[in-house]
DNA sequence: CATATATGTCAATAACACTGACATAAATTT
DNA sequence: AAATTTATGTCAGTGTTATTGACATATATG
């Protein structure tokens, strides 16, 4: 019953559609606000580090500063980010999102959250626990330390 | 100890770090034989379902027929894949891979299996299971019906 | 014969990424 | 103080993957 190889690509199916509805999801959401996924990297990692270096984010989403410069100067502008000079070291533009800004990252990770949540319930006891380790062994090392806190 | 918020939190991250990293693998491969993400799917699906239609690939693959196309028809010219009219309904042309195709096929899937065993056995006793199980509920009912067969 | 279906293709556009080159300001090193 | 490094930003050009809309063709079906 199931081999190994079937067993192996129902795995490879499901992440490839449980990312996509996971992340359409948000992109519902961002695409009234004239936003992209991109933004919403940005914003997610800004509200989850509040004060980080433009230099930080980019070793966490791994695009280029050209990349990230577009996407975020629009947040900044529509007033969605806050750049403010790091007092120690003035070369350092801090991160932080504005009100407004924060209201749109709790929008959307909640509604992810949601999901998450009604996956967990619905897929019983312990799936969770599970689920979250195994894809943090699919993390490569050089990723897994971006990982900040909260141990399983 | 860790509250609701930051659990969920968690496992959004380890859904972005994760998949990127699985899919990272591909595209390495893929970059050698100048194809992207997007002839990966194509490969992937049509391999798993030998004979498919053009339009069963789309309402897997939810794209345009444009995009598909210009995808396909690489794929086609490169020698991966091969296009038949199909003889009970001629305006359907039936995809299947080559044998070119499936060697690529197979060297992309073995990857990225190899990176889910490895996950499982770090993950221990049980793991792979909820894993699996939290993946499949996080699906739209709309997409799960694309999961062929391989009852978990 | 008319219509619907399956597929393909042309043209224009957009989001998101890339590379390379250069600019600036602030910190650090010599 | 001068030179170098670091952090950031920006300009220009390019590429991939997607989009929409329009149209063409072949085949199947009522």
């Amino acid at each position: 019953m199931h081999d190994q190889e079937s067993s192996m690509r129902k795995a490879i199916e499901l992440m490839f559609f449980a990312y996509r509805d996971f992340t359409g999801e948000a992109d519902v959401i961002l695409n009234e606000y004239g936003f992209g996924r991109a933004h919403h990297r940005a914003i997610y990692f800004i509200g989850r580090n509040p004060g980080m270096a433009v230099n930080e984010l980019l070793a966490i989403l791994k695009i280029t500063k050209q990349s990230l410069g577009r996407v975020l100067n629009q947040l900044v502008d529509e007033g969605y980010v806050d750049q403010d000079a790091d007092p120690d070291d003035g070369r350092r533009r801090l991160l932080t999102l504005t009100k407004e800004g924060v209201i749109l990252e709790s929008l959307l990770t909640e509604r992810q959250s949601c999901r998450i949540r009604n996956a967990y319930t619905q897929a019983g006891r312990g799936a969770g626990k599970g689920f979250l380790r195994v894809l943090e062994k699919m993390i490569d090392e050089r990723d897994a330390i971006k990982l900040t806190g909260v141990d399983s």
